[in-house]
DNA sequence: CTGTTATTGGAAACCATTTTCATTATAAAA
DNA sequence: TTTTATAATGAAAATGGTTTCCAATAACAG
């Protein structure tokens, strides 16, 4: 567990400036260029990447910047709901941005157990969201929950992956 | 990956024999003591055991079973789809029983991310399963996959968690 | 019973992630 | 600007769940 000085990890409902850099700084934390290159790593290649594609994308311009920092901001991001850990089933955790500053678009995934190639669907988001949103009411009342986050994903076979045995 | 067995015949119930253990020999695998230890223990115990939970019940009535054929029965036992594999972000898989011969409930999962105390729930699983499907049916169609499976959890705070910071 | 070969245990390897710790850099105070 | 407190860092080592290796063993068909 990540312990840093004095402040514990704020939550999400941390408020500042508009977008991901103010966001950083308006939670606390220090703005250094080993996390401003993060942060726009992320920022401008949305997809699935692991800890080392960061690494790798940040690598050239910043040298000094090693993987363990990448690790430690990217839980950050992630424990501030700026970021999304996913896992695949590969043995590693992939990220995403969780919102863009105009509002991405809202999508799940559809993940291929051959080849592991995955899919981001839009289609029947509305009406599984809205059906997520009623089960999430349900849910934390009956159980007295406070619900931040849901998985939703589907596995199965690829056409490539479905013929061969 | 694990390869073994040659034919991959469907279910020819072994007479005599539970339900679990006929399903794998009528799959062509050899049913050892061991892998007979850890069906039994799958089918007494339905929870979210790991492979060292697993192993420690294991041990006591079968000392010479070791961690790796557990991790290989629960390769197999996954792969036949008779298991689940689940992943609740602990950084170690947990499995269960996919379903029991007369067709047990199916449920979802609330985890809470403080404490990691999981909760099965079977509310509101009619309607989900219901627009899975529909969902389902729709992927298939559009993206050409053959989807087997698929997750649906939500995270968040217990009553317990929600309250401490 | 015998032969074939799937299965096994134990140790070592693997590998993503975390921890340690001495050093550095950031942001705020003076 | 300079000082100050301490958050953040990199490199190396540790961690820990899972997998691989390989020689020995045991299921099962014939």
């Amino acid at each position: 567990m990540m312990k840093q000085g004095v402040n514990v990890m704020p939550d999400r409902n941390c408020r500042g400036r508009p977008w991901l850099h103010g966001k950083f700084k308006g939670c606390g934390y220090r703005l250094t260029m080993g996390r401003e290159a993060i942060l726009g790593v992320l920022s401008k290649h949305a997809g699935h990447l692991s800890a080392e594609d960061i690494y790798m994308k940040v690598h050239p311009g910043h040298p000094n910047v090693g993987l363990t920092t990448i690790y430690r901001t990217l839980d950050v991001l992630s424990n501030l709901g700026l970021v999304y850990k996913l896992d695949f089933g590969e043995g590693r955790a992939r990220y995403e941005l969780a919102q863009g500053p105009k509002g991405a678009h809202h999508h799940h995934h559809l993940v291929c157990t051959g080849c592991n190639k995955i899919i981001d669907y839009t289609d029947f988001i509305d009406e599984e969201v809205e059906l997520l949103k009623e089960t999430e009411r349900g849910l934390s009342r009956k159980y007295d929950f406070n619900i931040t986050n849901h998985i939703i994903q589907f596995y199965g076979l690829c056409e490539k992956c479905k013929g061969k045995k």
